[in-house]
DNA sequence: GCGTGTATAGTCCACAGTGGAATGTCAAGG
DNA sequence: CCTTGACATTCCACTGTGGACTATACACGC
């Protein structure tokens, strides 16, 4: 019974008392959202599961449909198992990079227009991670509570570093692609 | 009818000339592999769909159960519309840093073999990039055709900068927690 | 010529993850 | 009392992942 690592993130945060689905999702969007993605749909789906496999169980149900969990003693003991094992490898998925990977066939405005808007979002991002980090830090945080945002940093800085990088011809007009038909 | 980035890079593959699901899967692995995945279940899964729609055609078949597909007229308007669309944004799934998010309730040398080992990977991967790179220059390319790759490099060599800054404290024993079992 | 291992080639399935539509409830303010 | 917005959950179709399974072709050693 292997758990997979978003049940055991949603372990780890009802650690921190009984929170319902909708919650849950608000957590883990603040806590680990820059490096871990979950939706509602799949926060629900695990919850149900979760508590029929006796990980948590129902706390209290108030307005609304609201359902709050609490960790039961077994899965205080599955979230420990889980997070002993060793962490799997990063996944990247970036769409941009294949827009570029084809690029001789796209047109070169349309590739720089998509590039400028790319950096805007980085640019936000690292701008945002400055921010938290400084207010994190005048709330008397220390670096070790700040590890996974000085990633989010460091991968801004240099992702911001690269666009700032790319060669000019990538937005140049290219000679029409023969567009073989075949080989 | 949007197709999505799987499908549209399948289809830029088969600019190069006809080639099979096989074919494809390996193509891709080299070429976006380092910032795209893509498994074989989903081509073929892609493939036949996308024979059925009308975007690319039988080409040949060969010695097993080989089928190359050709791309159609269709196909290849279909590409050219999917990569002018604005690539969304990127994905990035880190196992290591939901470890880390939750290190308080881990001991301090089963994190520190888990840092070391992923360090580990990145380390040979920047080595690796470096060759690739080298090796691309050495047969004569230029920076635009190294674009992807480079970030790859600059990706890398961040990451491991962030190990190399990592508190020392993070791997130091840490009281244990209290655990409690509500708020 | 004859096995036999390895690379090639594809199929199938269960599960995980994504994103949006749909539904309903409560709280506050005009 | 009515509307608007935040809260809360459910459901669905599609996309993505990884492994098990089958089978064929070919190179090689004998």
């Amino acid at each position: 019974m292997r758990l997979n690592a978003t049940v055991g993130s949603l372990l780890g945060f009802l650690h921190e008392g009984p929170q319902s689905g909708w919650d849950l999702v608000t957590t883990a969007q603040q806590v680990i959202g820059d490096f871990w993605s979950l939706t509602r749909s799949q926060v629900y789906r695990e919850l149900t599961a979760m508590a029929q496999q006796g990980l948590i169980e129902t706390a209290e149900t108030g307005p609304r449909d609201r359902t709050a969990y609490r960790l039961t003693a077994q899965g205080r003991r599955a979230f420990r198992e889980w997070l002993a094992q060793p962490p799997g490898e990063e996944q990247i998925r970036y769409p941009l990079l294949l827009t570029l990977a084809f690029a001789r066939h796209l047109d070169a405005e349309q590739l720089s227009g998509f590039l400028a808007s790319h950096r805007a979002v980085h640019a936000d991002r690292l701008h945002s991670y400055r921010q938290q980090q400084a207010a994190a830090l005048a709330a008397g945080a220390v670096a070790r509570d700040l590890v996974t945002l000085d990633f989010g940093l460091r991968y801004e800085a240099a992702v911001l570093d690269w666009f700032d990088h790319l060669p000019d011809d990538l937005t140049v007009p290219v000679p029409p692609v023969a567009d073989g038909t075949g080989a």
